[in-house]
DNA sequence: CAACAGTAACTGAGCCGTCAGGTATTTGGC
DNA sequence: GCCAAATACCTGACGGCTCAGTTACTGTTG
């Protein structure tokens, strides 16, 4: 074996390494996300979908979005989008409205109670994704892997209409 | 404000931007297994829960794994493990017989059939993650990247039960 | 301006999970 | 040795998603 391919294959390997820890990482957040979403069920009463949806509109405000939009920001179908909003309709968490430029579509927003319901979701949380960092990462590490996220989290959602 | 407090501060700040990266990224990572899932289905006919139990019954061999040490594995209720179990039997993945050590048990084991799918699922699957990492992280990042992965997906499992 | 492709939202059928509750079997204390 | 509690798996009802097809409207184009 030459120098190269020796290098060639050692590189492979770490790229082998990762790629397993990757796929490993993918699992455990996802069960975690899963976990998380079921703590926020219990406490909030909502699942862990409207609450994503109940930040996308406290962030676009009025008038509010349309179904399409909010279908885009999560990965849902168009009829998944239509009866999860209908669910939170029904809850009294947003309301539609029709849109006044266009008599296909509907306009979605927050009431005052999806409002209220968004903070203290948030909090509920925030506070349960920081305990299950706190005591476990030790914190001379935290800026170092903030940094990591932020970079991964990138380059990870820039990839991902690639598989669709 | 005296030192301290600023100090205090300070690191309240870096946790707080931590913990909305860590949600940034659980979500992503959520929607990527998601998408690989889905890709896994397409090429190769199987669920992504499934390519994990077949992975969980290759390395378990003869004479196979009790239903229940599969729900715990994976986080399934014993029903969720039932169907998905009588799903792939259908499929003829996998095959169950009667634990002879304790007569309530059945031991599910892979079929030759399993056997073939579960490599051609991996090299799939494998080829999904390493053409999602490849070209967006910087080589030279990789071995960090890896470590980095290693202690937090660890330091993630530990905390699971905990939200349970 | 009429025709028609494209787009927005809704809906019925189906799939796959949970939950709650059932039966068969094992186990541990008396 | 017997009985209550625990355990292993299965099942009916249900929730929530996708898929495929529908209706209503818009925008383009000859």
């Amino acid at each position: 074996m030459s120098a190269d391919e020796e290098i060639g294959s050692a590189r492979e390997a770490a790229e082998d390494a990762l790629v397993v820890t990757f796929g490993r990482l993918l699992g455990v957040a996802n069960r975690l996300e899963y976990l998380v979403g079921r703590a926020l069920e219990r406490e909030c009463g909502i699942s862990h979908l409207m609450y994503e949806v109940l930040l996308i509109l406290g962030r676009a405000g009025d008038p509010g979005l349309a179904m399409s939009a909010i279908g885009r920001a999560q990965v849902l179908t168009t009829g998944g989008v239509t009866r999860l909003i209908d669910r939170m309709e029904a809850a009294g968490l947003v309301e539609r409205t029709d849109d006044p430029a266009d008599r296909r579509g509907r306009l979605v927003r927050l009431t005052p109670l999806g409002e209220r319901t968004a903070v203290r979701a948030t909090e509920l949380h925030r506070g349960n994704l920081r305990r299950l960092l706190a005591d476990q990462l030790p914190g001379e590490h935290w800026e170092r892997f903030a940094d990591d996220l932020r970079v991964l989290s990138r380059a990870v959602a820039k990839e991902v209409p690639r598989l669709r």
